[in-house]
DNA sequence: CTTGACCGGGG
DNA sequence: GTGTACGGTCAAG
């Protein structure tokens, strides 16, 4: 006989989590896990067992503390904090190992003030571990991780706000591990014309849309009524499109902003969470990040600037740029102006359109490239991929830190306080990494070598680490005379024994990706193999990075003090194989010889590896046709300047000024053509194309585009303290009746009326000549001067043929 | 040389 | 939100 229930309330699934939270209902804490089960529909999953916690670090008895604090009815405000559990716990600190109370509570905002309370008891020395927000205390302690996959056991539970809800009973980790899925993601880019929503578009693997209040044609535009019609159709699409990822290029500051204005204006809400929750900033220091619950909102900007900038060639940081260097793809190329003018005139309006829909194809071209990554780099950490986009380096290791951490019993340490970064701020600066001065000029046939992550690399051969410095019981020390530190080598540190495991684990995910096929593996890898690099490098900056639970000057000063004495050896042993060192900048040095080899390199790569301590590894990194160094003022050889080219007629160019957006586009230009012409060792022409830039700037050819300048205005101009070009500029503009308002991108020229450079700017619409002496002065003779002077050119030599000034007039 | 103001991305 | 967290450049002092 079959026993058929009414109602079945035990369930068990596979899931995958996406994103976390926590309410607060009837005085009682609930964790919320926003799931996706294998049938891809969305599961929410809530667990009220966990309880919010920290510690008390005894004075010296904690079995009296804990009396004490049991004993004790601690309130603030008239509020009760209650105690809901207390328990003594073993852990390790520093390299110690100390009893701490471990102390319960029922909601999470009891713990700051129950720590006060405790703190200020004459029981107890500190209290540690009080400022972790408590989903991410939850994921660390229950060792869960976006990105993979769970076996979740629970009871069914009827609700309004969520179709599919799940009381948690237990959640662990499937035995195998699927990381083929993917999540439905959604790009979107907003246009605004005076400070009115025009167009949204949306972009993803099936669909495409823009949303707009013109009359359109394009078969993916969708006319409204107006604003308000138009944000209700946005919302709708987000919830039936019902994307796991959001995303788009710097949403949180721009689009997501604008969005809740619009909404606010029109009274109308903007609930596109899962749980039909509205959008809402989540405000961490400087930055607020949209938080759509449910949904994972990567805003990819902030990522770029904390993560990938260093790795990125390019200077400047906006979607067109970096799509450019990431994907080779570019924008639509249209001006703001032009913009303004297809809306106003109601002209060319398919142009625009295609430019929004393209904008937000591409930002969801990039997420497709970055968003990998940030999950990966979530995964690694620990972290919701929310916080994994938004968080700078420091704050990425030292979550990775903390889960670590407590895998390993550790207790963390506390977050300095004001005083105590301050502290750190004002101590000297420790000797950096070590620059080999160039002999200015132009070399053939140089070879680039590396060492491979110097500092990582340099922290795990001498077992760097806070808790391996100095100690009092130590049988086998490392000595680092000069600084007067020693490095315990019993058993491994901390630092060294995370960054050798995600080092090595690294190893084997590239060894993996040469033998695996298909292709969603092998992104998945590489954005897994990428993350730990970017951890592996983290540690050295993180140990000097004043705001650090784990700050250590005493180690970051170590690792450079090291690294300077591995790449002094090593150019030292250069020259004894015969090789002219010609320059060298911390991790990295360039050698050559007369009819110098891929052998002889190799040779003399193996010689130093040899010598090298086993985790540290010198690489060779490129051959290159010639290399050319300039000098500083006074002649000597500049560091960190320098162009290389290679046989392919490819080159590098680094510390010039022609990736920087204050210089006009005329100076960059003429930069690279003079640095291109010298390396191809015809400096002949490089002389000639600077005299024939100035000869056009004096001769007023030059058009304004190549002329313009440009900032952005962050405030209103009168509320500038300080004179500067672009302020004074706008300023003019305004008393001709222009309306400017803060958070344009100002263009301007520097023109022959007035006395100072900021007298001289105006806007490149008013504009009515330029001054040449400024820009031949000013832009082209500096630049061109930076390569030109080491082979023995004088500016008077550059000006040369003094021909009459032109007028210099716009045309 | 040090200090303080300013900017970034988006339209 | 178990909050209140950037980093680099440039002109002025």
């Amino acid at each position: 006989m079959f026993k058929v229930e009414k109602r079945i309330l035990a369930v068990a699934m596979k899931v995958r989590i996406l994103d976390t939270d926590y309410v607060v209902e009837d005085g009682e804490v609930r964790l919320r896990l926003f799931c996706k089960n294998d049938q891809e529909e969305s599961i929410l999953c809530v667990d009220e067992k966990f309880l919010p916690y920290f510690y008390a670090v005894p004075e010296d008895d904690v079995e009296g503390l804990k009396e004490k604090v049991e004993e004790t009815n601690f309130s603030k405000d008239e509020e009760d904090l209650k105690i809901s559990e207390t328990e003594v716990k073993e852990l390790k600190d520093n390299n110690k190992v100390i009893k701490a109370l471990k102390i319960y509570t029922n909601i999470p905002a009891s713990v700051t003030k129950l720590k006060n309370e405790i703190w200020d008891l004459p029981e107890t020395k500190e209290c540690r571990e009080f400022d972790i927000p408590f989903y991410r205390r939850y994921m660390i302690d229950k060792n869960l991780r976006i990105g993979e996959t769970y076996e979740l056991k629970g009871k069914k539970q009827e609700a309004d706000d969520f179709k599919r809800k799940i009381k948690l009973e237990s959640i662990k980790q499937t035995s195998s591990q699927d990381r083929t899925f993917e999540w439905d993601t959604l790009a979107f880019d907003i246009e605004v014309y005076q400070d009115k929503i025009i167009m949204v578009s949306l972009f993803s693997e099936n669909f495409k849309k823009l949303l707009t209040i013109e009359d359109i044609d394009r078969e993916y535009s969708e006319v409204f009524e107006n604003e308000k019609e138009l944000l209700k159709e946005f919302r709708k699409v987000i919830n039936s499109q019902d994307p796991d990822i959001i995303t788009g290029y710097n949403t949180d500051e721009f689009d997501f902003k604008v969005l809740r204005e619009r909404f606010e204006e029109h009274k109308i809400s903007m609930d596109i969470g899962r749980n039909g929750e509205r959008m809402k900033f989540n405000r961490r220091g400087r930055f607020a990040g949209a938080r759509v619950k449910g949904r994972m909102h990567l805003d990819i900007y902030p990522f770029v600037t904390h993560v990938l900038a260093p790795g990125l060639e390019s200077e400047r940081l906006d979607l067109d740029s970096v799509a450019e260097e990431l994907l080779g793809k570019r924008k639509d190329q249209m001006t703001w102006e032009e913009m303004k003018n297809s809306w106003k005139n109601k002209e060319d309006l398919e142009k625009f359109a295609d430019y929004a829909v393209k904008d937000s194809q591409l930002a969801y071209e990039l997420g497709e490239e970055i968003i990998p990554q940030i999950i990966e780099l979530s995964r690694v950490t620990g972290l919701i991929p929310f916080d994994a986009c938004r968080l700078t380096y420091g704050q990425l290791t030292e979550n990775f830190l903390l889960r670590e951490a407590h895998d390993r019993n550790i207790i963390a340490q506390n977050r300095p306080g004001r005083e105590e970064r301050s502290k750190r701020q004002r101590q000297t600066a420790y000797e950096g990494g070590f620059v080999y001065k160039p002999e200015p000029g132009l070399y053939e046939n140089i070879a680039t070598l590396d060492f491979r992550s110097l500092y990582p690399t340099v922290m795990v051969s001498h077992n760097i680490s806070p808790e391996t410095l100095n100690l009092e019981d130590c049988d086998e020390r490392y000595k680092v005379e000069k600084l007067g530190y020693d490095f315990c080598q019993d058993r491994k540190g901390f630092f060294p024994e995370l960054i050798q495991e995600l080092v090595e684990d690294r190893y084997e995910i590239k060894e993996k990706m040469g033998k695996e096929d298909t292709e969603i593996d092998y992104n998945v890898l590489n954005s897994e193999q990428k993350a730990k690099k970017i951890l592996a490098n983290s540690f050295y900056g993180y140990l000097g990075y004043e705001g650090a639970r784990w700050y250590s000057r005493e180690c970051a000063e170590t690792t450079t003090y090291l690294g300077r004495k591995y790449i002094e050896e090593t150019i030292e042993k250069a020259e004894e194989a015969g090789f002219e060192v010609t320059y060298g900048d911390t991790d990295s040095l360039f050698i050559r010889k007369e009819g110098m080899g891929q052998k002889e390199i190799e040779n003399f790569l193996n010689k130093i590896n040899q010598d090298l301590p086993d985790f540290m590894e010198l690489e060779f990194e490129g051959l290159f046709k010639r290399g050319f160094f300039t000098s500083t003022d006074s002649g000597e050889g500049a560091k960190k300047k320098y162009a290389l080219i290679d046989e392919e007629g490819s080159m590098k160019i680094t510390g010039f000024e022609q990736v920087r957006r204050d210089w006009s586009p005329i100076a960059k230009e003429t930069q690279k053509k003079v640095l291109r012409k010298v390396l191809e060792d015809n400096v002949d022409d490089a002389v000639e194309i600077t005299k024939e830039t100035i000869e056009m700037l004096k001769e007023g050819e030059v058009p304004v585009e190549k002329l313009k300048i440009y900032t952005t205005l962050t405030k209103k101009p009168e509320e500038y303290d300080s004179t500067a070009p672009h302020v004074e500029a706008a300023k003019k503009a305004i008393k001709k009746g222009d309306k400017i308002e803060p958070e344009t991108t100002v263009e301007y020229v520097i023109t022959r009326k007035g006395k100072t450079i900021s007298d001289k700017a105006k806007l490149v619409k008013y504009a009515e000549d330029y001054d040449p002496d400024y820009y031949i002065e000013k832009q082209i003779i500096p630049v061109t001067l930076r390569v030109l002077k080491v082979f023995g050119y004088t500016e008077g030599q550059l000006k040369g043929k003094g021909r009459q000034s032109g007028l210099s007039r716009f045309s």
